[in-house]
DNA sequence: GGTTATGGTGACAATCCTGTGACGAAACCT
DNA sequence: AGGTTTCGTCACAGGATTGTCACCATAACC
């Protein structure tokens, strides 16, 4: 995975501060400034994957600065999440207007805003995130939903594509039914657990209804994983 | 999976008995002080996993406890997770800027919580779901479950794998096998031991199915080993 | 050498874990 | 509404894993 380019523009230095510190535990490289300015120029510069926008800004107001972003070709279509202070819907319909991918209000917890940033990045910029998630003679378009698998196309359930779109994002790694509940299902599902071995089966029967190699792996008594080996 | 480590901060003597008793049912070991000055200490000395830090607490706030755990190098990436009792905006942000990874607002369902530190532990410290270990041509991949030897991969049960990860996490110490017992069966467990003989034994098999040398030594009279010399 | 302590091994029954087919409910499309 | 797909749950069967034991082998000790 590529090191994510995030262009910070924060007028208060405590904040700034700590998103990027935060940002950079993720695996982000982070380049702040104060000033809107500046900010435009860095965004034009650097093209960053990601531009964090805070509502108030020396010189010009992040509205503007997201504004002038949109006008400009090379940073039309970067992705843009605003921070402000008061969740107040005027302003939120006014930022979404003004072309913002995402909207994150003050106070919000660092877990929630690195969720949405990488929500964004995902949507926006699938080629971060991978279009298409190879593994073995399997291939996975995220854009359009298929599975293809030495080439012919293999049909499955939804709940089936989203534990194989992740168990793909993490190759080989093992998940257990647990987790896998709260990644595929979310963690407040209240769902019975061994009904993921039932979808681990009807995957299995998907990938493996035109021949080809056995491709997800029981660990006992750990649960399931990916797996070409053997 | 390796035993977590969590840190409650929490004055609240029913509050704290509760959660220590949902953590504990969740393969945490839990340590708990009403004190923020001993649980400064104690996060320093034990390295927990991940710190859970109420807003109230003896001496120092929580907040301030929060800021001192930043500061310091060695608590500087600890994981943190706020309690709070009300979702007041300016307490939040307060919070937030003080660096906590999540906030979480009293009333709160116990699972929810669990899933927030989950979630958290998952974001900030992958290295306890995935790591992998090696010893002269052994190879043990947490993530993945798996063992491989001289690149051939090994197949092993459950016990077999939890007592070579515990081998290869203390290369070359010699274990006895109550002290076995304790790591891998847990120190509750009523297991007769000799016991642990048999599963050694099993591991043995395991490792040299594929040849190579032997690699865990028997120390007489005083448990096992792993070891490649001889 | 004989005796005692300690470790190795094979067998076995109990238990745990997973795979699987079936089924009604819910969601989804026309 | 009717028909189809997908979902979540259950119960059961088969197989893997486990803990224990009895017995044999080896090492230490006098």
């Amino acid at each position: 995975m590529p090191r994510k380019q995030l262009l910070l523009l924060e007028d208060d230095p405590a904040m700034a501060q700590l998103l990027r510190w935060h940002f950079e535990r993720e695996e982000f490289d982070v380049t702040q400034t104060p000033s809107g300015e500046e900010g435009l120029m860095l965004a034009a510069e650097e093209s960053p994957d990601i531009v964090l926008l805070d509502w108030m800004l020396e010189e010009l107001s992040g509205i503007e600065v997201c504004r002038r972003l949109r006008r400009n070709a090379d940073t039309a279509n970067l992705p843009i999440i605003m921070l402000t202070a008061r969740g107040e819907e005027a302003d939120r319909v006014r930022g979404l207007e003004t072309g913002a991918d995402d909207y994150v209000t003050k106070p919000f917890s660092p877990l929630e805003l690195i969720a949405r940033v990488n929500a964004v990045l995902r949507r926006v910029r699938p080629a971060l995130a991978g279009a298409t998630l190879r593994y073995a003679d399997l291939e996975l378009d995220t854009a359009n939903h298929k599975v293809r698998r030495a080439g012919g196309s293999i049909v499955m359930g939804p709940t089936e594509f989203k534990i194989l779109r992740h168990f793909l994002e993490h190759p080989g790694r093992v998940f257990s039914r647990e987790r896998l509940l709260d990644a595929v299902w979310g963690s407040d599902a209240e769902i019975e657990i061994r009904t993921v071995d039932v979808h681990i089966r009807r995957l299995r029967q998907a990938l493996n209804s035109r021949g080809g190699k056995e491709l997800i792996r029981t660990v006992r008594a750990a649960g399931y994983a990916l797996d070409a080996e053997d």
